[in-house]
DNA sequence: TCAGTTAGGAACCGAATGGTACCGAATTTT
DNA sequence: AAAATTCGGTACCATTCGGTTCCTAACTGA
């Protein structure tokens, strides 16, 4: 072994995650991400092939990140039923979008429109992190009395339509105003305990 | 005047929009869009000015055809009740889905992502296109007897959501297994005639 | 017919793109 | 202390980017 790295590569790579949210993949260019990450040339190809591979590795960081606490939440017992919980994550992106218009969204929801350089790979791993959200919220609502099985997995992907969409619409700074109305809704569809 | 032009501007924006709509502002290089409107580097500056420009055009083109389509028939009371159309729409987009996964999604929603070049003008247009869908909604759901006002706007922003959502999904080729499943939930928020 | 105008196309532009090669400096191991 | 190794940084690469210029061919109106 010889001399050691003087940056912190999860570090950099969180930089370099949060960029590609911002502005996707095409649009952060070499440059802009060796700015962002603190990074120079050399360091950067060392450390990580190119600019395809750390954009698949900060989806899979999205992923253990951001979704898994998301997954998380809606599994935590502790927090209350499920219907509290899923009312919760709503209620989180709408203070979210109170706060700033989450104008960032969701990596997953930019990369899913993105597609960026969709190799099958890509298209697999967005795929993968969607199930999981859905099968979040599934559990969630599969937790109450009398819960259908059929039903709930309709509804859970009911829920997850209505999350992307609002995530979108933070895009173009529009959730604020549509957080609020779309939890009412949510609540509608929690209203049936089968489903 | 002199030498007319050889091809149809109409036909060759409605090309440069379809290419928007697959892969975004980014990803549509310039030699890629002159390819696909099939004419030359001068054809395409002396009719449109840039490619922003023509990008903006594309955005008026899509609220012109796409959009106002999509909202004439949320309208026009011959093809049944308020309710009936709004599952019509939804029911159009699960077809979309089922036949080759929607895999192009909405120009809108994936320009909402997208916040191509993102100058105010394009925001504003975004925006105006994504009330007007509301909007579109909404009067729909008021045509039912007894229907609130606030109710409907609530429910009108819930389907909008659903909407954008499914079209998100289907850029990852998973609308197809979803669509029919939102499809009962927009039925359930449809239930109460006051929303 | 012919002057005036506009189309289409090619040549060309500087800047930025993603990526590679190589260098000297730093650090560990022997 | 010396050898081995790997770092950060710079210079460089071909290619592509969006955009301009200019020339010629084609068409129109008078």
């Amino acid at each position: 072994m010889a001399r050691p790295r003087e940056f912190d590569p999860e570090e950099a790579m969180d930089k370099a995650m949060r960029l590609f949210w911002d502005v996707g993949y095409e649009d952060a260019s070499l440059s802009e991400l060796l700015a962002t990450m603190e990074i120079t040339k050399g360091s950067f190809y060392k450390a990580f092939q190119d600019k395809h591979s750390i954009y698949l590795a900060a989806l899979d960081r999205y992923d253990e990140t951001v979704i898994s606490e998301t997954v998380r939440y809606l599994s935590d017992r502790n927090l209350g039923s499920g219907r509290t919980r899923i009312l919760g994550l709503f209620g989180k992106v709408a203070e979210l979008a109170r706060r700033d218009g989450d104008r960032m969204g969701c990596l997953l929801c930019n990369a899913l429109v993105d597609k960026a350089a969709e190799g099958g790979e890509t298209e697999a791993k967005l795929q993968a992190m969607v199930l999981r959200l859905e099968n979040g919220l599934f559990r969630a609502l599969m937790e109450r009395a009398g819960a259908d099985e059929v039903l709930s997995r309709e509804t859970a992907r009911g829920l997850l339509s209505i999350y992307l969409g609002l995530r979108v619409l933070g895009r173009a700074g529009l959730s604020a105003a549509m957080a609020g109305d779309c939890i009412r809704q949510v609540e509608r569809l929690l209203a049936d305990p089968r489903a």
